[in-house]
DNA sequence: CCATCTTTGTGCACGCGTTCACAAAGACAT
DNA sequence: ATGTCTTTGTGAACGCGTGCACAAAGATGG
Protein backbone atom coordinates (compact mmCIF):
# COMPACT_ATOMS: atom_id res chain seq x y z
CA UNK A 1 0.00 0.00 0.00
CA UNK A 2 1.78 3.11 -1.55
CA UNK A 3 -0.61 5.35 0.52
CA UNK A 4 -1.57 6.12 4.16
CA UNK A 5 -4.31 9.17 5.13
CA UNK A 6 -1.88 11.83 6.88
CA UNK A 7 -4.65 13.77 8.48
CA UNK A 8 -7.81 13.45 9.46
CA UNK A 9 -8.20 10.50 12.33
CA UNK A 10 -10.37 8.34 10.75
CA UNK A 11 -13.41 10.30 11.28
CA UNK A 12 -16.00 8.39 9.50
CA UNK A 13 -17.51 10.91 6.98
CA UNK A 14 -21.19 11.00 6.75
CA UNK A 15 -20.85 8.04 8.26
CA UNK A 16 -18.97 5.84 5.46
CA UNK A 17 -16.11 4.30 7.35
CA UNK A 18 -13.13 5.70 5.58
CA UNK A 19 -11.63 1.92 4.58
CA UNK A 20 -14.78 1.54 3.20
CA UNK A 21 -14.36 5.11 1.12
CA UNK A 22 -11.07 3.41 -0.01
CA UNK A 23 -12.75 -0.03 -1.16
CA UNK A 24 -15.05 1.98 -3.12
CA UNK A 25 -13.18 2.73 -6.49
CA UNK A 26 -11.92 -0.69 -6.58
CA UNK A 27 -15.77 -1.89 -6.57
CA UNK A 28 -16.38 0.97 -9.22
CA UNK A 29 -13.82 -0.67 -11.55
CA UNK A 30 -14.64 -4.16 -11.35
CA UNK A 31 -18.26 -3.27 -11.93
CA UNK A 32 -16.66 -0.86 -14.94
CA UNK A 33 -15.52 -4.03 -16.53
CA UNK A 34 -18.88 -5.95 -16.06
CA UNK A 35 -21.01 -3.08 -17.42
CA UNK A 36 -19.04 -3.12 -20.21
CA UNK A 37 -19.03 -6.59 -20.80
CA UNK A 38 -23.07 -5.87 -20.39
CA UNK A 39 -23.44 -7.87 -17.76
CA UNK A 40 -27.13 -6.67 -16.48
CA UNK A 41 -26.79 -7.56 -12.58
CA UNK A 42 -23.99 -9.47 -10.10
CA UNK A 43 -24.05 -11.03 -6.81
CA UNK A 44 -22.11 -10.05 -4.06
CA UNK A 45 -20.03 -12.98 -4.41
CA UNK A 46 -19.18 -12.61 -7.84
CA UNK A 47 -18.34 -9.14 -7.10
CA UNK A 48 -16.28 -9.50 -4.46
CA UNK A 49 -14.13 -12.28 -5.86
CA UNK A 50 -13.18 -9.75 -9.16
CA UNK A 51 -12.31 -7.23 -6.85
CA UNK A 52 -10.04 -9.15 -4.64
CA UNK A 53 -12.25 -8.91 -1.08
CA UNK A 54 -14.47 -10.96 0.93
CA UNK A 55 -18.14 -10.77 0.32
CA UNK A 56 -19.65 -10.24 3.93
CA UNK A 57 -16.82 -7.35 3.91
CA UNK A 58 -18.77 -6.36 0.50
CA UNK A 59 -22.14 -6.60 1.48
CA UNK A 60 -21.55 -4.13 4.70
CA UNK A 61 -19.79 -1.62 2.61
CA UNK A 62 -22.37 -1.34 0.44
CA UNK A 63 -25.04 -1.00 3.65
CA UNK A 64 -22.99 2.11 4.61
CA UNK A 65 -24.39 3.31 1.02
CA UNK A 66 -27.86 2.21 1.23
CA UNK A 67 -30.10 -0.82 0.31
CA UNK A 68 -28.80 -0.70 -3.46
CA UNK A 69 -29.43 -5.00 -4.45
CA UNK A 70 -31.91 -7.26 -4.34
CA UNK A 71 -32.13 -10.30 -2.49
CA UNK A 72 -32.26 -13.41 -4.34
CA UNK A 73 -30.64 -11.47 -7.55
CA UNK A 74 -27.64 -9.73 -6.87
CA UNK A 75 -27.11 -6.02 -7.29
CA UNK A 76 -27.70 -3.78 -10.64
CA UNK A 77 -24.59 -3.08 -12.47
CA UNK A 78 -25.58 -0.06 -14.25
CA UNK A 79 -27.08 1.21 -11.03
CA UNK A 80 -24.17 0.46 -8.84
CA UNK A 81 -21.77 2.22 -11.18
CA UNK A 82 -23.51 5.14 -11.10
CA UNK A 83 -24.47 5.41 -7.08
CA UNK A 84 -20.84 4.52 -6.32
CA UNK A 85 -19.72 7.45 -8.83
CA UNK A 86 -22.14 9.64 -7.26
CA UNK A 87 -20.98 9.18 -3.56
CA UNK A 88 -17.29 9.28 -4.49
CA UNK A 89 -18.03 12.75 -6.33
CA UNK A 90 -17.06 11.32 -9.82
CA UNK A 91 -20.36 12.97 -11.40
CA UNK A 92 -18.61 16.02 -11.83
CA UNK A 93 -15.17 17.16 -12.99
CA UNK A 94 -12.41 17.96 -10.94
CA UNK A 95 -9.63 19.65 -12.20
CA UNK A 96 -5.96 18.75 -11.30
CA UNK A 97 -2.57 20.06 -11.48
CA UNK A 98 0.72 18.57 -11.33
CA UNK A 99 3.87 20.26 -10.03
CA UNK A 100 7.33 19.05 -11.16
CA UNK A 101 6.90 17.76 -14.98
CA UNK A 102 10.39 15.23 -14.77
CA UNK A 103 10.20 11.82 -15.56
CA UNK A 104 7.51 10.90 -13.17
CA UNK A 105 5.27 13.80 -13.37
CA UNK A 106 5.30 12.99 -17.28
CA UNK A 107 4.63 9.46 -16.87
CA UNK A 108 1.61 10.64 -14.61
CA UNK A 109 0.57 13.48 -16.82
CA UNK A 110 0.14 10.51 -19.97
CA UNK A 111 -1.45 8.16 -17.44
CA UNK A 112 -4.89 7.46 -19.00
CA UNK A 113 -6.95 6.88 -16.15
CA UNK A 114 -6.64 10.48 -15.28
CA UNK A 115 -9.05 11.67 -18.18
CA UNK A 116 -11.67 8.31 -17.52
CA UNK A 117 -13.24 8.96 -14.57
CA UNK A 118 -13.90 12.53 -13.61
CA UNK A 119 -10.39 13.88 -13.92
CA UNK A 120 -8.69 16.53 -16.21
CA UNK A 121 -5.28 17.75 -16.24
CA UNK A 122 -5.71 21.10 -15.81
CA UNK A 123 -1.96 21.70 -15.94
CA UNK A 124 1.89 21.03 -16.05
CA UNK A 125 3.87 22.93 -13.36
CA UNK A 126 7.32 23.46 -13.83
CA UNK A 127 10.20 25.27 -11.95
CA UNK A 128 12.49 25.07 -14.97
CA UNK A 129 12.17 27.64 -17.69
CA UNK A 130 13.73 25.45 -19.98
CA UNK A 131 10.31 23.29 -19.79
CA UNK A 132 7.97 26.18 -20.00
CA UNK A 133 6.06 26.15 -23.16
CA UNK A 134 6.99 22.56 -23.85
CA UNK A 135 4.11 19.95 -24.40
CA UNK A 136 3.76 16.71 -22.54
CA UNK A 137 1.04 14.37 -23.30
CA UNK A 138 0.51 17.11 -25.38
CA UNK A 139 -0.25 19.89 -22.85
CA UNK A 140 2.28 22.63 -22.55
CA UNK A 141 4.14 22.94 -19.43
CA UNK A 142 3.47 26.48 -17.74
CA UNK A 143 6.47 27.84 -15.69
CA UNK A 144 6.01 27.78 -11.53
CA UNK A 145 4.93 31.48 -11.02
CA UNK A 146 1.61 30.53 -13.23
CA UNK A 147 0.91 28.21 -10.16
CA UNK A 148 -0.86 30.73 -8.22
CA UNK A 149 -3.23 32.14 -11.41
CA UNK A 150 -3.81 28.49 -12.65
CA UNK A 151 -5.28 27.48 -9.51
CA UNK A 152 -7.72 30.48 -8.91
CA UNK A 153 -8.93 30.96 -11.94
CA UNK A 154 -9.29 27.47 -12.72
CA UNK A 155 -10.60 26.54 -9.17
CA UNK A 156 -8.48 23.77 -8.63
CA UNK A 157 -8.65 22.04 -5.52
CA UNK A 158 -6.75 18.95 -6.25
CA UNK A 159 -2.86 19.20 -6.57
CA UNK A 160 -0.13 16.23 -7.29
CA UNK A 161 3.42 17.03 -6.30
CA UNK A 162 6.18 15.27 -8.39
CA UNK A 163 8.63 17.10 -7.51
CA UNK A 164 12.44 16.22 -5.71
CA UNK A 165 11.83 16.01 -1.93
CA UNK A 166 13.64 19.26 -1.38
CA UNK A 167 10.79 21.45 -2.57
CA UNK A 168 7.83 19.42 -2.25
CA UNK A 169 7.19 21.17 1.68
CA UNK A 170 7.30 24.84 -0.33
CA UNK A 171 5.66 23.75 -3.05
CA UNK A 172 2.39 22.14 -1.02
CA UNK A 173 2.40 25.87 0.91
CA UNK A 174 2.07 27.29 -2.33
CA UNK A 175 -0.69 25.50 -3.67
CA UNK A 176 -2.66 25.31 -0.20
CA UNK A 177 -2.44 28.99 -0.04
CA UNK A 178 -3.95 29.51 -3.38
CA UNK A 179 -6.85 27.00 -2.13
CA UNK A 180 -5.62 23.30 -3.26
CA UNK A 181 -7.44 21.46 -0.11
CA UNK A 182 -6.34 17.60 -1.52
CA UNK A 183 -2.71 16.48 -2.44
CA UNK A 184 -1.28 13.75 -3.66
CA UNK A 185 2.24 13.64 -2.87
CA UNK A 186 4.61 11.89 -4.77
CA UNK A 187 7.94 13.27 -3.19
CA UNK A 188 9.36 11.37 -0.05
CA UNK A 189 8.84 13.45 2.37
CA UNK A 190 6.51 14.03 4.86
CA UNK A 191 4.17 17.05 3.99
CA UNK A 192 2.77 19.13 6.59
CA UNK A 193 -0.95 21.16 6.45
CA UNK A 194 -3.28 22.88 8.12
CA UNK A 195 -6.46 21.71 9.01
CA UNK A 196 -8.81 20.43 6.30
CA UNK A 197 -6.09 19.98 3.81
CA UNK A 198 -5.99 15.96 3.37
CA UNK A 199 -2.84 14.32 2.23
CA UNK A 200 -2.18 10.93 0.63
CA UNK A 201 1.15 9.85 -0.48
CA UNK A 202 2.94 7.20 -2.87
CA UNK A 203 6.06 6.28 -1.91
CA UNK A 204 7.95 3.35 -4.11
CA UNK A 205 10.82 3.49 -1.78
CA UNK A 206 8.58 2.52 1.30
CA UNK A 207 6.48 0.02 -0.50
CA UNK A 208 9.73 -1.78 -1.74
CA UNK A 209 11.07 -1.75 2.30
CA UNK A 210 7.77 -3.01 3.28
CA UNK A 211 8.12 -6.01 0.68
CA UNK A 212 11.77 -6.53 1.76
CA UNK A 213 10.61 -7.04 5.12
CA UNK A 214 8.39 -9.98 4.65
CA UNK A 215 10.80 -11.15 1.50
CA UNK A 216 13.54 -11.60 4.61
CA UNK A 217 11.22 -13.03 6.74
CA UNK A 218 10.23 -15.86 3.72
CA UNK A 219 14.25 -16.26 3.31
CA UNK A 220 14.80 -16.65 6.86
CA UNK A 221 12.24 -19.31 7.74
CA UNK A 222 13.62 -21.38 5.19
CA UNK A 223 17.21 -21.53 6.80
CA UNK A 224 16.48 -21.42 10.02
CA UNK A 225 16.54 -25.42 9.93
CA UNK A 226 19.66 -24.93 8.25
CA UNK A 227 22.90 -23.82 9.85
CA UNK A 228 23.30 -20.64 11.16
CA UNK A 229 26.42 -19.74 9.28
CA UNK A 230 24.23 -18.85 6.58
CA UNK A 231 24.81 -19.48 3.35
CA UNK A 232 24.66 -15.82 1.68
CA UNK A 233 24.29 -12.39 2.41
CA UNK A 234 23.72 -13.29 6.34
CA UNK A 235 26.60 -11.19 7.42
CA UNK A 236 26.10 -7.10 7.00
CA UNK A 237 27.97 -5.32 5.07
CA UNK A 238 28.93 -2.67 7.86
CA UNK A 239 28.92 -2.77 11.68
CA UNK A 240 26.66 -2.58 13.46
CA UNK A 241 27.34 0.98 15.72
CA UNK A 242 27.68 0.78 19.34
CA UNK A 243 24.84 2.37 21.14
CA UNK A 244 26.16 5.70 22.90
CA UNK A 245 28.19 4.86 26.12
CA UNK A 246 27.58 1.37 25.28
CA UNK A 247 30.76 -0.99 26.10
CA UNK A 248 29.39 -3.81 23.49
CA UNK A 249 26.80 -5.39 26.34
CA UNK A 250 23.97 -6.98 25.67
CA UNK A 251 20.42 -5.89 24.85
CA UNK A 252 17.28 -7.14 24.94
CA UNK A 253 16.06 -7.98 22.12
CA UNK A 254 12.58 -9.60 21.25
CA UNK A 255 14.45 -12.91 21.09
CA UNK A 256 15.51 -12.74 24.97
CA UNK A 257 18.99 -11.42 25.75
CA UNK A 258 21.35 -11.83 23.01
CA UNK A 259 24.94 -10.46 22.56
CA UNK A 260 24.39 -6.98 20.70
CA UNK A 261 23.45 -7.98 16.95
CA UNK A 262 27.03 -8.85 16.03
CA UNK A 263 27.52 -12.10 13.86
CA UNK A 264 30.53 -12.92 13.23
CA UNK B 1 -2.24 5.61 1.19
CA UNK B 2 -1.45 3.66 -2.41
CA UNK B 3 -1.35 1.06 -0.89
CA UNK B 4 -2.89 -2.21 0.41
CA UNK B 5 -1.76 -5.62 1.23
CA UNK B 6 -3.39 -8.12 -1.08
CA UNK B 7 -2.39 -11.18 0.20
CA UNK B 8 -1.56 -12.39 3.91
CA UNK B 9 -4.00 -11.58 6.48
CA UNK B 10 -2.62 -9.49 8.86
CA UNK B 11 -0.45 -12.20 10.65
CA UNK B 12 1.71 -10.30 12.33
CA UNK B 13 4.92 -11.46 11.11
CA UNK B 14 7.56 -12.91 14.03
CA UNK B 15 5.58 -10.45 16.68
CA UNK B 16 6.46 -7.16 14.44
CA UNK B 17 2.40 -5.74 13.83
CA UNK B 18 1.79 -5.04 9.83
CA UNK B 19 1.53 -1.29 11.22
CA UNK B 20 4.55 -0.69 12.51
CA UNK B 21 6.22 -2.54 9.69
CA UNK B 22 4.83 0.02 7.76
CA UNK B 23 5.98 3.15 9.35
CA UNK B 24 9.59 1.49 10.06
CA UNK B 25 10.68 2.83 7.04
CA UNK B 26 9.32 6.22 7.72
CA UNK B 27 11.35 6.76 10.83
CA UNK B 28 14.59 4.82 8.89
CA UNK B 29 14.08 8.00 6.49
CA UNK B 30 14.05 10.86 9.14
CA UNK B 31 16.81 9.27 11.08
CA UNK B 32 18.48 9.07 7.97
CA UNK B 33 17.92 13.04 7.69
CA UNK B 34 19.45 13.25 11.39
CA UNK B 35 22.39 10.75 10.74
CA UNK B 36 23.68 12.99 7.55
CA UNK B 37 23.24 16.03 10.03
CA UNK B 38 25.51 14.38 12.80
CA UNK B 39 22.74 14.83 15.51
CA UNK B 40 23.57 11.71 17.94
CA UNK B 41 20.54 11.15 19.61
CA UNK B 42 17.29 11.97 19.50
CA UNK B 43 13.98 12.00 21.70
CA UNK B 44 11.06 10.01 20.61
CA UNK B 45 9.02 13.38 20.72
CA UNK B 46 11.17 14.72 17.98
CA UNK B 47 11.50 11.76 16.08
CA UNK B 48 7.91 11.30 16.09
CA UNK B 49 7.30 15.08 14.55
CA UNK B 50 9.79 14.43 11.98
CA UNK B 51 8.09 11.34 10.84
CA UNK B 52 4.56 12.95 11.20
CA UNK B 53 3.85 10.35 13.85
CA UNK B 54 2.54 10.01 17.68
CA UNK B 55 5.31 9.54 19.69
CA UNK B 56 3.88 7.09 22.27
CA UNK B 57 2.87 5.58 18.60
CA UNK B 58 6.77 5.45 17.76
CA UNK B 59 7.65 4.19 21.62
CA UNK B 60 5.50 1.72 20.88
CA UNK B 61 6.52 0.39 17.59
CA UNK B 62 9.97 0.55 18.38
CA UNK B 63 9.37 -1.89 21.39
CA UNK B 64 8.54 -4.53 19.31
CA UNK B 65 12.10 -4.09 17.81
CA UNK B 66 13.62 -4.39 21.27
CA UNK B 67 15.08 -1.56 24.00
CA UNK B 68 16.99 0.68 22.26
CA UNK B 69 16.53 3.65 24.03
CA UNK B 70 18.20 5.11 26.87
CA UNK B 71 15.43 6.68 29.53
CA UNK B 72 15.95 10.07 30.15
CA UNK B 73 18.20 10.18 26.83
CA UNK B 74 16.30 9.19 23.98
CA UNK B 75 17.66 6.84 21.11
CA UNK B 76 21.19 6.71 19.37
CA UNK B 77 20.45 7.94 15.90
CA UNK B 78 22.93 5.80 14.01
CA UNK B 79 22.36 2.32 16.51
CA UNK B 80 18.59 3.19 15.46
CA UNK B 81 19.59 3.07 11.68
CA UNK B 82 20.91 0.05 11.86
CA UNK B 83 18.95 -1.38 13.58
CA UNK B 84 16.04 -0.80 11.75
CA UNK B 85 17.73 -1.42 8.22
CA UNK B 86 18.82 -4.58 9.07
CA UNK B 87 14.85 -5.61 10.46
CA UNK B 88 13.82 -4.41 7.37
CA UNK B 89 16.28 -6.49 5.56
CA UNK B 90 18.58 -4.03 4.06
CA UNK B 91 21.59 -4.77 5.20
CA UNK B 92 21.82 -6.75 1.88
CA UNK B 93 21.20 -6.16 -1.86
CA UNK B 94 17.71 -7.23 -3.28
CA UNK B 95 17.72 -7.44 -6.88
CA UNK B 96 14.45 -6.28 -8.30
CA UNK B 97 13.13 -6.34 -12.42
CA UNK B 98 10.89 -3.81 -13.51
CA UNK B 99 8.79 -5.01 -16.07
CA UNK B 100 6.89 -2.78 -18.51
CA UNK B 101 9.34 0.40 -19.73
CA UNK B 102 6.95 2.51 -20.41
CA UNK B 103 6.38 6.27 -19.16
CA UNK B 104 6.15 4.76 -15.87
CA UNK B 105 8.62 2.09 -15.93
CA UNK B 106 11.03 4.84 -17.26
CA UNK B 107 10.24 6.95 -14.21
CA UNK B 108 10.57 4.19 -12.18
CA UNK B 109 14.13 3.25 -13.34
CA UNK B 110 15.33 6.50 -13.18
CA UNK B 111 13.64 6.80 -9.85
CA UNK B 112 16.92 7.67 -6.98
CA UNK B 113 15.41 6.30 -3.99
CA UNK B 114 16.45 3.03 -5.53
CA UNK B 115 19.71 2.22 -5.73
CA UNK B 116 20.36 4.13 -2.37
CA UNK B 117 18.64 1.88 -0.10
CA UNK B 118 19.44 -1.84 -0.21
CA UNK B 119 17.56 -2.42 -3.70
CA UNK B 120 19.28 -2.73 -7.38
CA UNK B 121 17.59 -2.72 -10.84
CA UNK B 122 19.07 -6.00 -11.79
CA UNK B 123 16.75 -5.76 -15.30
CA UNK B 124 14.21 -3.67 -17.26
CA UNK B 125 12.14 -5.95 -19.17
CA UNK B 126 9.74 -5.29 -22.30
CA UNK B 127 7.84 -6.79 -24.46
CA UNK B 128 8.40 -4.58 -27.72
CA UNK B 129 10.93 -5.64 -29.88
CA UNK B 130 11.90 -1.65 -30.80
CA UNK B 131 12.63 -1.33 -27.18
CA UNK B 132 15.09 -3.91 -26.73
CA UNK B 133 18.40 -3.03 -26.18
CA UNK B 134 17.52 0.79 -25.89
CA UNK B 135 19.31 2.13 -22.52
CA UNK B 136 17.06 3.43 -20.35
CA UNK B 137 18.83 4.72 -17.13
CA UNK B 138 21.55 3.67 -18.36
CA UNK B 139 20.11 0.23 -18.46
CA UNK B 140 19.58 -1.62 -21.83
CA UNK B 141 16.16 -2.80 -21.94
CA UNK B 142 15.73 -6.50 -22.50
CA UNK B 143 13.01 -8.77 -24.18
CA UNK B 144 10.45 -10.12 -22.32
CA UNK B 145 11.33 -13.60 -23.57
CA UNK B 146 14.42 -13.29 -21.76
CA UNK B 147 12.37 -12.79 -18.01
CA UNK B 148 12.69 -16.21 -16.89
CA UNK B 149 16.29 -16.56 -17.03
CA UNK B 150 17.10 -13.29 -15.89
CA UNK B 151 15.13 -13.86 -12.42
CA UNK B 152 16.61 -17.36 -11.94
CA UNK B 153 19.98 -16.05 -12.88
CA UNK B 154 20.17 -12.76 -10.82
CA UNK B 155 18.41 -14.24 -7.84
CA UNK B 156 15.81 -11.90 -8.05
CA UNK B 157 12.97 -12.18 -5.87
CA UNK B 158 11.34 -8.45 -6.05
CA UNK B 159 9.27 -7.78 -9.53
CA UNK B 160 7.80 -4.41 -10.49
CA UNK B 161 4.83 -4.38 -13.03
CA UNK B 162 4.59 -1.55 -14.56
CA UNK B 163 2.74 -2.79 -17.85
CA UNK B 164 -0.75 -2.08 -19.06
CA UNK B 165 -3.61 -3.39 -16.99
CA UNK B 166 -4.64 -6.19 -19.76
CA UNK B 167 -1.35 -8.05 -19.33
CA UNK B 168 -0.36 -7.49 -15.60
CA UNK B 169 -1.68 -10.82 -14.22
CA UNK B 170 0.05 -12.85 -17.11
CA UNK B 171 3.61 -10.95 -16.73
CA UNK B 172 2.65 -11.80 -12.51
CA UNK B 173 2.09 -15.38 -13.05
CA UNK B 174 5.37 -15.39 -15.56
CA UNK B 175 7.11 -13.37 -12.57
CA UNK B 176 5.73 -16.15 -10.01
CA UNK B 177 6.61 -19.44 -11.99
CA UNK B 178 9.61 -18.15 -12.10
CA UNK B 179 10.52 -17.88 -8.74
CA UNK B 180 9.27 -14.19 -7.55
CA UNK B 181 7.47 -14.04 -4.01
CA UNK B 182 6.83 -10.08 -3.87
CA UNK B 183 5.15 -7.88 -6.14
CA UNK B 184 5.11 -4.32 -6.61
CA UNK B 185 2.04 -3.73 -8.54
CA UNK B 186 1.55 -0.09 -10.64
CA UNK B 187 -0.86 -1.58 -13.09
CA UNK B 188 -4.81 -0.97 -12.36
CA UNK B 189 -6.11 -4.46 -11.64
CA UNK B 190 -6.41 -6.78 -9.18
CA UNK B 191 -3.38 -9.62 -8.94
CA UNK B 192 -4.47 -13.14 -8.02
CA UNK B 193 -1.52 -14.86 -6.60
CA UNK B 194 -0.59 -18.02 -4.85
CA UNK B 195 -0.28 -18.51 -1.14
CA UNK B 196 3.25 -17.38 0.02
CA UNK B 197 3.61 -14.17 -2.71
CA UNK B 198 3.22 -10.50 -1.59
CA UNK B 199 1.20 -7.99 -3.19
CA UNK B 200 1.62 -4.63 -2.78
CA UNK B 201 -0.40 -1.87 -5.32
CA UNK B 202 0.04 1.45 -5.82
CA UNK B 203 -3.35 3.04 -8.21
CA UNK B 204 -3.26 6.68 -8.84
CA UNK B 205 -6.73 6.54 -9.89
CA UNK B 206 -7.91 4.97 -6.52
CA UNK B 207 -5.87 7.59 -4.56
CA UNK B 208 -7.58 10.39 -6.44
CA UNK B 209 -11.08 8.91 -6.05
CA UNK B 210 -10.50 8.68 -2.53
CA UNK B 211 -9.20 12.42 -2.37
CA UNK B 212 -12.39 13.49 -4.45
CA UNK B 213 -14.64 12.08 -1.98
CA UNK B 214 -13.58 14.17 1.27
CA UNK B 215 -13.00 17.13 -1.50
CA UNK B 216 -16.62 16.83 -1.95
CA UNK B 217 -17.55 16.41 1.06
CA UNK B 218 -15.57 19.42 2.09
CA UNK B 219 -17.73 21.35 -0.54
CA UNK B 220 -21.10 19.61 0.06
CA UNK B 221 -20.96 20.90 3.79
CA UNK B 222 -20.11 24.43 2.70
CA UNK B 223 -23.01 24.98 0.30
CA UNK B 224 -25.29 23.08 3.10
CA UNK B 225 -26.44 26.02 4.39
CA UNK B 226 -27.26 27.60 0.52
CA UNK B 227 -29.77 26.85 -1.77
CA UNK B 228 -30.17 23.21 -2.46
CA UNK B 229 -30.46 24.21 -6.30
CA UNK B 230 -26.85 24.32 -6.21
CA UNK B 231 -24.42 26.84 -7.83
CA UNK B 232 -22.74 24.13 -9.76
CA UNK B 233 -21.63 20.91 -10.84
CA UNK B 234 -24.66 19.42 -8.69
CA UNK B 235 -26.85 17.82 -11.43
CA UNK B 236 -25.16 14.95 -12.91
CA UNK B 237 -24.28 14.92 -16.22
CA UNK B 238 -26.06 11.48 -17.00
CA UNK B 239 -29.34 10.52 -15.24
CA UNK B 240 -29.24 7.75 -12.66
CA UNK B 241 -30.08 4.17 -14.60
CA UNK B 242 -33.62 2.91 -12.87
CA UNK B 243 -32.69 -0.78 -10.81
CA UNK B 244 -33.85 -3.87 -12.83
CA UNK B 245 -37.51 -4.24 -12.50
CA UNK B 246 -38.04 -0.30 -10.84
CA UNK B 247 -40.78 1.77 -11.90
CA UNK B 248 -39.16 4.61 -9.88
CA UNK B 249 -40.01 3.65 -6.31
CA UNK B 250 -38.28 5.18 -3.68
CA UNK B 251 -34.85 3.31 -2.02
CA UNK B 252 -33.62 3.33 1.48
CA UNK B 253 -30.73 5.30 1.45
CA UNK B 254 -28.97 6.60 4.32
CA UNK B 255 -30.69 9.89 4.65
CA UNK B 256 -33.93 7.89 4.69
CA UNK B 257 -36.15 7.61 2.40
CA UNK B 258 -35.60 10.17 -0.91
CA UNK B 259 -36.97 9.63 -4.33
CA UNK B 260 -34.59 7.58 -5.78
CA UNK B 261 -31.60 10.12 -6.43
CA UNK B 262 -32.85 12.27 -9.18
CA UNK B 263 -31.80 15.67 -8.51
CA UNK B 264 -34.20 18.22 -11.00
C1' DC C 1 25.59 9.00 47.63
C1' DC C 2 21.28 11.16 47.19
C1' DA C 3 17.80 13.98 44.96
C1' DT C 4 15.84 15.64 40.92
C1' DC C 5 14.57 15.61 36.30
C1' DT C 6 14.01 13.78 31.78
C1' DT C 7 12.46 10.25 28.79
C1' DT C 8 11.50 5.55 27.84
C1' DG C 9 8.60 1.38 27.91
C1' DT C 10 4.08 -0.42 28.66
C1' DG C 11 -0.56 -1.65 31.00
C1' DC C 12 -5.01 -0.42 29.93
C1' DA C 13 -9.07 1.11 27.72
C1' DC C 14 -11.37 2.42 23.69
C1' DG C 15 -12.85 2.45 18.92
C1' DC C 16 -12.58 0.89 14.21
C1' DG C 17 -12.68 -2.81 11.00
C1' DT C 18 -13.47 -7.62 9.88
C1' DT C 19 -15.87 -11.78 9.91
C1' DC C 20 -19.43 -15.04 11.10
C1' DA C 21 -23.86 -16.51 10.92
C1' DC C 22 -28.63 -15.89 10.33
C1' DA C 23 -33.13 -13.80 9.76
C1' DA C 24 -35.70 -11.19 6.41
C1' DA C 25 -36.81 -10.28 1.72
C1' DG C 26 -37.80 -11.08 -2.60
C1' DA C 27 -37.71 -13.99 -7.09
C1' DC C 28 -39.50 -17.85 -9.26
C1' DA C 29 -41.94 -22.14 -10.10
C1' DT C 30 -45.92 -24.70 -9.47
C1' DA D 1 -51.51 -18.09 -3.61
C1' DT D 2 -48.14 -20.74 -1.60
C1' DG D 3 -43.72 -22.84 -0.98
C1' DT D 4 -38.96 -23.08 -2.02
C1' DC D 5 -34.66 -21.25 -2.94
C1' DT D 6 -31.30 -17.68 -3.44
C1' DT D 7 -29.03 -13.68 -1.83
C1' DT D 8 -29.05 -9.55 0.76
C1' DG D 9 -28.54 -6.77 4.99
C1' DT D 10 -27.05 -6.71 9.69
C1' DG D 11 -26.51 -8.00 14.83
C1' DA D 12 -22.87 -9.58 17.49
C1' DA D 13 -18.30 -11.06 18.67
C1' DC D 14 -13.59 -10.61 18.10
C1' DG D 15 -8.99 -8.77 17.18
C1' DC D 16 -5.91 -5.15 15.87
C1' DG D 17 -4.25 -0.53 16.30
C1' DT D 18 -4.13 3.78 18.83
C1' DG D 19 -3.47 6.91 22.53
C1' DC D 20 -3.43 7.98 27.46
C1' DA D 21 -1.10 8.07 31.48
C1' DC D 22 2.19 6.48 34.61
C1' DA D 23 5.78 3.78 36.77
C1' DA D 24 10.53 2.46 36.08
C1' DA D 25 15.09 3.63 34.53
C1' DG D 26 18.85 6.12 34.01
C1' DA D 27 21.38 10.58 33.53
C1' DT D 28 22.94 14.62 35.78
C1' DG D 29 24.16 17.88 39.45
C1' DG D 30 25.28 18.87 44.09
Amino acid sequence: MATGRTHRPATRSRGIPEATVARLPLYLRALTALSERSVPTVSSEELAAAAGVNSAKLRKDFSYLGSYGTRGVGYDVEYLVYQISRELGLTQDWPVVIVGIGNLGAALAGYGGFASRGFRVAALIDADPAMTGKPVAGIPVQHSDELEKIIEEDGVSIGVIATPAGVAQQVCDRLVAAGVTSILNFAPTVLSVPDGVDVRKVDLSIELQILAFHEQRKAGEESNAEADAGAEAETPAVAPPAPRGSTGATRKGPDGDVPAVMPA
